[in-house]
DNA sequence: ACCTGAACACCGTTCAAGT
DNA sequence: ACCTGAACACCGTTCAAGT
């Protein structure tokens, strides 16, 4: 039987840049952002800072990295699938939209990391997977640019203020369900000046009832409907 | 003459939020987000730690009110204009667009913000100045919610990664101009791997002559066709 | 009520020393 | 080549003490 304890403080295997993003991942995914520190992260790995640094430069680079990892998952096409361009970005939306609510931290890294560097290879790749299907869908080719920019932005965005929403209800403690913290906004809002906000009041109620895939997915059909209506494409 | 030195350490008026908010925001604008430090802030207000905690309860508080204000400020409706609904959303859009450009540390604040309080005033307040804007251009009641939240998205999320990128450009020392950095980011694209990056090959020219703006309002112009495209608000 | 400033716990990073 | 771990500079925050 001998079981395994979870999180024994031998190390078998030598280290590696590959094991240390590993554990920065599941450090990042268990504690958060604010969790990732080199103490948790030599502690895990059962060796010292000085360790980690001879495998890693610094710890934007680590952050990087275990973005770029995630992501490249997340928009990997599935192999059996050639749906319609349309059904493939929703995909791949869907993809991203997974990815950041299963590791909220992303979303904070990738507006960081498109930032950093348009020349790293997370920038590129999502572009790549959403370009491939904007072209398929039969967009004049000048349009391609503002098409797929468009789209990556909206996904990117949303994704992650959707993400961080629920992020939010997540760790409103055990007596706090998701219903009941959408309820409290919903009635702040519902509350709020009549004549500051009467917009924002009057949907107030929409707001308890919003399904947040439903409705980030209506923002992507919307982009959809602007990319392949006639004259869409013209500039200016 | 009596000259006013910039920063003289005497200080006349009595500390207040107000001066503390003020001076983080002029330190996030001069040094950028790592730069805010309580070291930095005390000594810019010739004071201690503990006069700043006086006032705010916490760095996070801080970095809200700092978010808050200019925010405030970026979507406030210019008295004197009444331009129709489409253009006014543009100008909101931009008016957040230039914000953030001028103000580079608000697009990672405004992600982490709206996600920490919904309940706090940021939200309510973009949502409202762009809803009202919504309900002007005849969208059906039951679309206003979907409408308003892609637009806020798109923009939010756009406008900082425009953002972003133009503070590589603008950080990459004296001797790089802005033309020669997206011409070595269009290069690198151009020679991505043939197969796995063909449309991002495809379109780095592209990115070379683009403009930000006009492609940030193409994005915008996208979703205010889709919303307004007979059918649109229909679900799922 | 408002401010001072030393002190605390913690962080990322370095580096001489080991194997 | 790869790892150890003490040490450094810096950070946000606290709090007894002053006015």
């Amino acid at each position: 039987m001998a079981a395994r304890t979870g999180r024994s403080p031998r190390r078998t295997e030598s280290l590696s840049r590959e094991r240390i993003v590993e554990a920065a991942v599941e450090l990042l995914d268990s504690v958060g952002e604010g969790g990732l520190t080199f103490r948790a992260l030599t502690e895990r790995l059962a060796t010292g800072p000085g360790a980690i640094y001879w495998h890693v430069a610094n710890k934007g680079e680590l952050l990087g990295a275990a973005t770029e990892g995630v992501v490249a998952e997340a928009v990997a096409v599935k192999p059996g699938s050639a749906d319609a361009p349309r059904e493939e970005i929703r995909a791949v939306a869907f993809g991203l939209f997974d990815a950041i609510a299963e590791h909220p931290w992303l979303a904070t890294q990738l507006s960081a990391q498109l930032s950093r560097s348009p020349l790293g290879m997370v920038t590129p790749r999502i572009f790549e997977s959403i370009g491939r299907q904007v072209r398929a869908l039969g967009v004049p080719e000048d349009g391609w640019f503002a098409a797929t920019s468009a789209l990556m932005h909206y996904i990117l965005g949303a994704a992650g203020q959707h993400a961080a929403n629920a992020a939010i209800g997540r760790d409103l403690g055990p007596g706090v369900d998701r219903g009941s913290y959408l309820d409290s906004v919903s009635t702040a809002w519902a509350q709020l000046d009549p004549d500051e906000y009467s917009f924002t009041r009057a949907v107030a109620g929409r707001l308890r009832e919003h399904d947040d895939r439903e409705q980030f997915l209506a923002g992507v059909d919307f982009i959809l409907t602007g990319i392949t209506s006639r004259g869409a494409t013209a500039t200016g």
